[in-house]
DNA sequence: AAAAAAC
């Protein structure tokens, strides 16, 4: 059988990869590993999961080696369509590299630019980047691309979807044609093959199969529920407190409002719950993602932005809180869980509307779901008990309900959740507690705008910072109850938060 | 019916 060491690594790397428990590659990684160490292109076709970034980050390492650093030039560049993604290669770099000594800098968006153009002055070997960052960066002449011999380009139909395409053809551009293209892509369609052929010399073709652990280890349940929001959510939650091997899940919705307003939902219901979209600020969004991963959150809500190629190995449970439109998102959020060799269960709620995208699924992954309970047809009429069940007052709700649950003995993780809220949350009130508080006394609030020294001593942000969200954050739920008199939809911006204009 | 990415 083939070992890493069959493969032509250097000795720093092959001892990296033996301290991370690694004896035997993966399909891709055997096959890509030694034409990529002879300097050939590679059309990898792989998802993630397969082992494919340790495919082109232990090539990359030896072959770092080998060349000699030319003066602050970047001599490798990896794209990634998503931060996390760019993120999480970084990651590898810094694991499988530990024996190197190498500059590592990650230029994704959403974060200063201060400490990316010190990394870049200090002179970076290897460029790990979102094409947005990236570009910005050359243009502002902070850096040139001139020494650069590996190119990376992950997730290619991902980067087409998204519209990528145009940034990568202009970065491709900045870089010497004599390079070597590693060039991955999950799924082969026409438009991917012609992009493959117009950036890959003669290249070695790598084709592997996709995990077959998520058809095998996940079990896939469709859940019928009613179509309004608050239905769903209700059904969620008795759907999460049935499991009784529920270590952590990931819950897609398909808007980002709606990945807000499940969060808030869930959070005031006592769930440990946090939440990740693209319209988060980056802090949170890095915040979230490491406490979903270190445990210190059981739940994350999230859009596709989670979907795709995020590593965490250790996800017991999925739910599908919408059915994705195309049913690919489908597949791809379900091997977030069953990942490993390790068993998982994906649930998706299913409403009367969702008819058609439960079809388009069944049929590409070839086999039909079944359903928890009975099928949509078998749903109760909506309990009109549920209605008046729900308190009239939505401020009082998330300790009643919570109390509710308790008595009748419900769950046993939720108790401990509710003490454990999420940091987001007590960041937010810790903050809002000082503002308050500062009001009180009269004394001006910290403005970095006026003092920017202050901004460095100021109380941290609230995690989740995105101004939609803070609007969203004290809008009332629909599950909360009737509207208290006296406010619109909206209550009034000045009982809010001190500061904000 | 969406999401993602630069300010």
């Amino acid at each position: 059988m083939t070992t890493f060491a069959d493969l032509g690594l250097s000795q720093k790397v092959l001892s990296a990869v033996t301290d991370s428990g690694y004896t035997t590659p993966t399909p891709i990684q055997a096959g890509a590993i030694p034409p990529a160490l002879a300097r050939r292109d590679i059309l990898g076709i792989a998802q993630t999961g397969t082992g494919k970034t340790a495919s082109f980050v232990l090539p990359m390492l030896t072959l770092l080696e080998k060349g000699r650093a030319r003066a602050r030039m970047p001599r490798t560049l990896i794209l990634e369509p998503t931060r996390e993604l760019a993120a999480q290669v970084a990651e590898n770099f810094e694991k499988y590299g530990k024996n190197h000594k190498l500059n590592v800098a990650l230029l994704i968006g959403g974060v200063s630019f201060d400490e990316q153009d010190r990394k870049l002055e200090r002179g970076a070997d290897v460029l790990i980047c979102t094409p947005g960052r990236l570009l910005d960066h050359c243009e502002r002449g902070k850096l040139l691309m001139t020494g650069v011999e590996i190119l990376v380009i992950d997730e290619a139909d991902r980067m087409l979807d998204m519209g990528f395409i145009p940034d990568i053809e202009r970065i491709a551009k900045l870089i010497p044609f004599t390079r070597q293209t590693l060039f991955f892509s999950a799924t082969m369609p026409p438009e991917i093959q012609k992009l493959a052929d117009r950036f890959l010399q003669n290249p070695e073709r790598i084709e592997v199969a996709p995990p077959s652990s998520t058809a095998k280890t996940v079990t896939q349940r469709f859940v019928a529920t009613h179509s309004k929001d608050y239905e769903k959510r209700a059904t969620l939650r008795d759907l999460i407190r049935a499991q009784d091997d529920l270590k952590n899940a990931i819950i897609f919705c398909n808007r980002k409002v709606d990945v807000a307003d499940l969060f808030r939902s869930l959070d005031r219901h006592g769930f440990s719950v946090g939440a990740l979209h693209g319209d988060m600020d980056q802090r949170a969004r890095t915040t979230m993602l490491a406490n979903f991963k270190e445990n210190k959150l059981t739940l994350l809500v999230a859009s596709d932005v989670a979907a795709r190629g995020l590593d965490i190995p250790d996800v017991s449970h999925v739910f599908n809180f919408d059915v994705p439109i195309h049913a690919e998102d489908y597949v791809h959020r379900i091997g977030r869980t069953g990942r490993a060799g390790r068993s998982g269960a994906a649930f998706t709620l299913v409403s009367k509307r969702d008819g058609k995208f439960v079809d388009a699924i069944e049929k590409l992954i070839d086999q039909k779901v079944e359903w928890l309970s009975g099928g949509i047809e078998d749903l109760p009429p909506v309990a009109e008990s549920e209605e008046r069940e729900r308190p009239r007052n939505g401020r009082d709700r998330g300790g009643r309900d919570r109390d509710r649950d308790r008595s009748r003995g419900r769950n046993k993780g939720e108790a401990r959740a509710t003490e454990t809220r999420t940091e987001t949350v007590e960041i937010e009130e810790k903050v809002e507690a000082v503002k308050a508080e500062r009001k009180a006394e009269g004394r001006p609030q910290n403005n970095p705008a006026r003092n920017p020294r202050a901004a460095n001593h100021a109380a941290p942000r609230p995690a989740n910072d995105d101004n939609r969200d803070r609007r969203n954050r004290y809008r009332r739920d629909e599950d909360d109850g009737p509207t208290p008199l006296g406010f619109g939809d909206e209550i009034p911006a000045f009982m809010l938060i001190a500061g904000k204009a």
